[in-house]
DNA sequence: TCGTACGCTTTCCATCATGGAAACTGGAAC
DNA sequence: GTTCCAGTTTCCATGATGGAAAGCGTACGA
């Protein structure tokens, strides 16, 4: 976590969205399968916020073949990357951390 | 911040009313008025989010008579604190903190 | 080549959140 | 009574949210 300005992100604050970035920000990329468990929620709901989030910048979607079927694969981009440091600046700028 | 366990809730997530507990979570309390140009909110956005975390048991709203007029203070409750305390924690999960 | 399965996407829909302007209310001062 | 003040409530328009169901492209299998 470099020093990145705060800078309170709605778009990343949705809590689905904060969980899909807060699950991407450690590794490089995670399954589309594998982040809808974890996250808890309907195929359709995962896929309109990685759809936004990709929208915005934030997120790459990667298809990658796989035993003869495509897998989507998800992963913060740069911008995704000092945008959600940004918001965790924020955030802890409101908790008071 | 003492230790309580992590509890994400939305009724404290929403971006007003983070700012709020965030405010209110270092001192005893604090004018509305005060609030409402920190946040820099219409009065009526912050009265209603006021009452939604008083609904909630997070807030306490006084009335007190000060030179002729009533101000209303508002301060978090215990369970306020509380609240607050485990969705910062629940926070500090997923940014991975 | 047709049928089926898989892995997402998109559509549809109902519900709730949000925020400001404007109207309203209760208490105090004149 | 009237006015002022400090919030409160109503109104309204916009957008978020999430799941079910239907749609779609690709990859086999018969």
């Amino acid at each position: 976590m470099s020093h990145v300005p705060a800078r309170f992100d709605p778009e990343i604050h949705a809590p689905v969205r904060l969980r899909v970035c807060g699950a991407l920000a450690d590794v490089g990329a995670v399954e589309f399968a594998v982040l809808r468990q974890r996250l808890e929620v309907a195929d359709s709901t995962l896929s309109k916020h990685l759809a936004r989030l990709e929208a915005a910048g934030y997120v790459a979607l990667r298809k990658e073949a796989a035993d003869g079927h495509l897998r989507t694969w998800a992963g913060l981009t740069p911008a995704g990357r000092t945008a959600f440091a940004g918001h965790v600046a924020a955030l802890r700028q409101i908790a008071g951390l």
